[in-house]
DNA sequence: GGCTAGAGTTAGGTCGTCCTAAATTCGAAG
DNA sequence: CTTCGAATTTAGGACGACCTAACTCTAGCC
């Protein structure tokens, strides 16, 4: 019916390897939600971008289009998003600036770590290689952020081991908090003031069935949690 | 699905005055640039914000309007551009953020004095108003920038002392640098190289005439400098 | 193997910021 | 007081990033 001639009409770059170079901040946001997506495996599809972005699907599909045509991203309509090996060092890159400026926010300026992920979000699209490169040396090359989150080295190479969850501890096991969920910083301050952080130990002594609230030694304190905090909250089990 | 009718509404002690809370870089960017023109006494031409801004005098019209809307500026056509109180309280929150930045930036991270300005120019729209205070803090409150600019405290009062520059200064006259412009990296490196920076005391031995080179003693060293260069060091005169 | 719920896309807008080209206005000089 | 050049504004576009509404495709179920 209606032309649909959409398809093309962008602009004529010959070249194919993309430049890497100037990326704009909400193409920079795609690419690391992609990402973080991709960990699960499949390929990234459109509403769980829209939905990690807060942005309406329909957004999605017409970013997504000029990702591919930036050649950030591989896409088949109707089939998902992946992220080409540019788009990639691309996100880790951003993913990187992130992480170091989380850390150097709290160990050099004091900033509280509740806070520095609102603040680190809009900073990684503002500075330079040379500054992350200067933050990162400043507080020793730290492996992790403030919660536990790897950090990309300059080339772009990252952990990426999977954790498993305070949800998937089975009673009576020990196991190492390795990281925390960055993002909501009512429930950051709420695991530390339950004495949650990376590398503290915690025994799991109870679980109340049909998803209930898990029972939890944390040092010498006990306390209780629910789901969808242990869902947010990553170990390494412990020996005992 | 929410709303969305985030459009702000922050609230400020003087009633009914513009809301000051969400700019964009843009628009920061403009305030900053009609702040300065306007230090010279006339309501901002055109003209002049559009060179300062490397922009096309079409889009500067537009987009004084739009400033204008929000009042931030008070607009009469073909009459120039004059910021309001809101107006000229978004620039210096603007400017504090550029010279505590750079300040920062010099003094905890060791970056060269002629690179801060290019980071500042970028970070200072993604800050919070809590790590510039941070960083102001971390630095000792510093009353200017390492170029010598003054820095507008928190309530945004800066000292707006007029200084002559090196080209107003008679021979046989000491004079002590108060500030260098900032902007050109590599007269900073120049500057730099011949030891004038901020502190530094100089005497001008010699001027050419017909705005010839002036020859100075600085230390120790004699070197002479163009008007173009001249121009951009600010002094105040010593008694002798 | 057909049907439909829900995922995904297209259509058609809006907003902010920029552009070039074409008027228009101002003010200074004759 | 007219006229001309420079300053300024308007007209008309482009682009990126978003939106809602309406349509289309896919996959899972009977």
């Amino acid at each position: 019916m209606s032309p649909r001639k959409t398809t093309r009409k962008r602009s004529i770059r010959s070249p194919e390897v993309a430049p890497l170079a100037t990326l704009t901040a909400p193409v920079e946001d795609y690419l690391k939600a992609i990402y973080g997506i991709e960990q699960g495996g499949d390929a990234a599809a459109t509403t769980d971008i829209a939905s990690k972005l807060a942005i309406a699907a329909a957004s999605v599909s017409g970013m997504v289009r000029r990702l591919a045509d930036q050649g950030l991203v591989s896409y088949e309509r109707y089939r998902g998003v992946r992220l080409t090996d540019t788009g990639r060092r691309a996100a880790l890159r951003t993913i990187r600036r992130h992480r170091v400026i989380e850390t150097y926010l709290t160990q050099a300026l004091g900033y509280p770590w509740d806070r520095v992920h609102e603040e680190a979000e809009r900073l990684e699209h503002a500075v330079s290689d040379e500054l992350v490169d200067r933050m990162a040396s400043a507080v020793g090359e730290p492996a992790t952020d403030p919660h536990g989150h790897p950090i990309p080295t300059r080339d772009g190479v990252i952990d990426e081991t999977r954790h498993r969850t305070l949800s998937d501890v089975a009673r009576g096991q020990r196991s190492r908090v390795t990281r925390v969920s960055d993002e909501d910083s009512e429930l950051l301050r709420y695991l530390a003031r339950i004495g949650i952080r990376p590398g503290v130990v915690v025994m799991l002594t109870e679980r109340a069935p049909f998803d209930g609230p898990l029972t939890l030694q944390v040092g010498k304190a006990t306390c209780q949690v629910g789901p969808a905090l242990a869902s947010r909250v990553m170990v390494e089990l412990l020996a005992d």
